[in-house]
DNA sequence: GTGAAAGCGCTAACAC
DNA sequence: GTGTTAGCGCTTTCAC
């Protein structure tokens, strides 16, 4: 039990401009222009409303100015990404959230779990609250929600993965570059057989990442071999399952890249339960946290995920404020982490 | 170049009610009957209204119509944690966000820093904004915001930490009984010098668990040795440092139970500095990723996260729906995982 | 410098 | 079943 009563949740009513008009003794217009700090009311009359919306407590309500201005600004973006509790996602949310507090812009947020129709349903409520712009992780799949809602006129940048259809901004990593670079890497190393594990394929990213794998293997003249490539790992236990039938094979790999963070991990666990983990050399796309913590450290290719956020977000405003230039497809380079695991050379 | 012309962004007009009511030729009133579902349209003019509505892409306005519905919802939340990139508050986001699209609702999401000024400014954007209801991990310090947003009747439950003042609903976890039960178990094995090390002193959840660490040493009969602890560590680094003096006592500790995420890690950096994380024992409070795959692994006090935001969501919904009972407190148990690090003995 | 009237897109209340 | 009128809280327009 509390000694304090339970106030009716909800139930009080707000004061509005009026109210606070008709204890200021001015004209409900007049309010409007105080609070707005628009010129036009003389320093005394300011000060009498000032007075009377805090005493009643006033506070205005955005959702009906916004409704009647002319700009018809609601103040607020909407951001969709695949899955808020993935630590890429949060961080990339976290970035974006910054910037937009600098706008005095709130964050409506939500997971589109990689699923076009949840995407479109999302898409739709974001739209149906009218935000100003939309921060979108792109569900693998088709993009027609997206493109439509384009079409319309809403702002929207694409982050982490481009657009499918033309006219609209990214902002995304150097994928294909970046795991070219780490597949030499590891040929450097004396590395020949070198396996590559990916996310989905029907993800933008796994392709990139997969491209730039051949890449680096054509490169370093080695020759791609089927056997020693593993995609559509989705989430820990596929990889590990996967990882673990790579070294069944009579010529196991000697070296991994795994092209996604959930990824990685599961072939580290592989690698564990074979105490291979400082025999075999691996490089992981994404970093995590307490990647260096481990044994040996987890060499990785580490996405500037502040640096993505914060371009997507100023994106969207420079939009949102009414840019119309052609295009921007923003790139952002990766780097590579070297911690041990992916220095491990050919014994 | 792109062959597709950019889209002059949100510069085009969206279709309104009277624009379905003119093309169907009924009233705005029929498409409004039409569009929310409710009885009293023909079948045959439903048909029509829906065609209309179909052919000119007409979305409804919920800014517009929240505004004058009689329970003038908003279909909004506002959700308001320390820092969306950490780990545990966006794992807490997800759920909440999960059980918001059972009820269609959407979330606006923010990162107070644990700063009361900022919180407040939150809270005013979002009371601005018409939110239905919020929850909210109180920042350190007072929470006159939120105290006083609460009083004005807007749905509010605090999560993670629980208010300091009455009539509003909270979710916690069993801070004090499960560090006391860690203690106990460090104690069992023979440790008698037990270090503490824990986050900011303002926090609740740090007061919390002190003091389930000082009833721990109670029940096993040790004495509190205030050179064994360290408080007010925020983040990694001052863990870290702050852990490696304890090794420079004569009588450093044999056991380390470590009341926060990041205080955990920069423990665990310490003892690796030192090679002792086979000789030291460590318990720390809140789960993280990859725990398990250090070496040795890290027993941890695992909270129940998904079930924290869950219970949270629901309780703020029952609020708005009006439920006007007396405020509930409600305790999700942590749960002690063992992995290794926690059970090594005193040697 | 200030205010009255109109209306943003929608729904409540009531009439027919 | 369907439409009319009024008005949610605010800003626009324009008059004074």
């Amino acid at each position: 039990m509390e000694n304090w009563t339970m106030e009716p949740q909800g139930a009080r009513r707000e004061p509005t401009m009026r109210d606070v008009a008709a204890l200021a003794k001015v004209s409900t217009k007049t309010v409007s222009r105080v609070i707005n700090d628009l010129p036009g009311a003389g320093p005394e009359v300011v000060e009498r409303v000032r007075a009377a919306a805090q005493s009643l407590g006033y506070r205005p309500n955005l959702t009906a100015s916004s409704l009647r201005r002319s700009d018809r600004r609601s103040a607020t973006i909407g951001v969709l990404l695949e899955d808020l509790s993935n630590p890429f996602d949060s961080a990339l949310l976290r970035a974006i959230e910054d910037r937009a507090r600098q706008n005095d812009v709130l964050v409506l947020a939500g997971s589109s779990e990689d699923d076009p129709d949840l995407q479109r349903e999302l898409v739709t409520s974001l739209a149906t609250r009218r935000v100003d712009g939309m921060v979108v992780m792109a569900a693998g799949g088709h993009q027609d929600a997206l493109q439509q809602e384009r079409e319309r006129g809403t702002p929207m940048v694409l982050v982490d993965r481009p657009p499918l259809f033309g006219g609209t901004d990214s902002v995304t990593t150097t994928n294909r570059d970046s795991s070219r670079e780490a597949v030499l890497h590891l040929a450097d190393l004396g590395h020949r057989r070198i396996s590559f594990l990916g996310d989905r394929k029907t993800l933008w990213t796994s392709q990139e990442r997969y491209a730039g794998y051949v890449e680096g293997l054509a490169h370093a003249g080695l020759t791609l071999r089927e056997e020693l490539v593993r995609t559509d790992l989705h989430g820990t236990d596929a990889a590990e399952t996967a990882a673990a039938t790579l070294f069944d094979l009579d010529e196991p790999p000697t070296a991994l890249f795994t092209a996604q963070n959930l990824v990685t991990v599961g072939a580290m666990r592989a690698l564990r339960a074979r105490r291979l983990q400082r025999q075999v050399a691996l490089i992981g796309f994404d970093d995590f946290p307490l990647a260096d913590m481990l044994e040996p450290g987890v060499t990785v290719l580490r996405q500037d995920v502040p640096a993505l956020g914060r371009k997507a977000a100023e994106l969207v405003f420079d939009r949102i404020r009414g840019d119309r230039s052609a295009p921007t497809h923003a790139v952002v380079p990766a780097t590579l982490v070297r911690r041990g695991s992916g220095e491990i050379p050919l014994r």
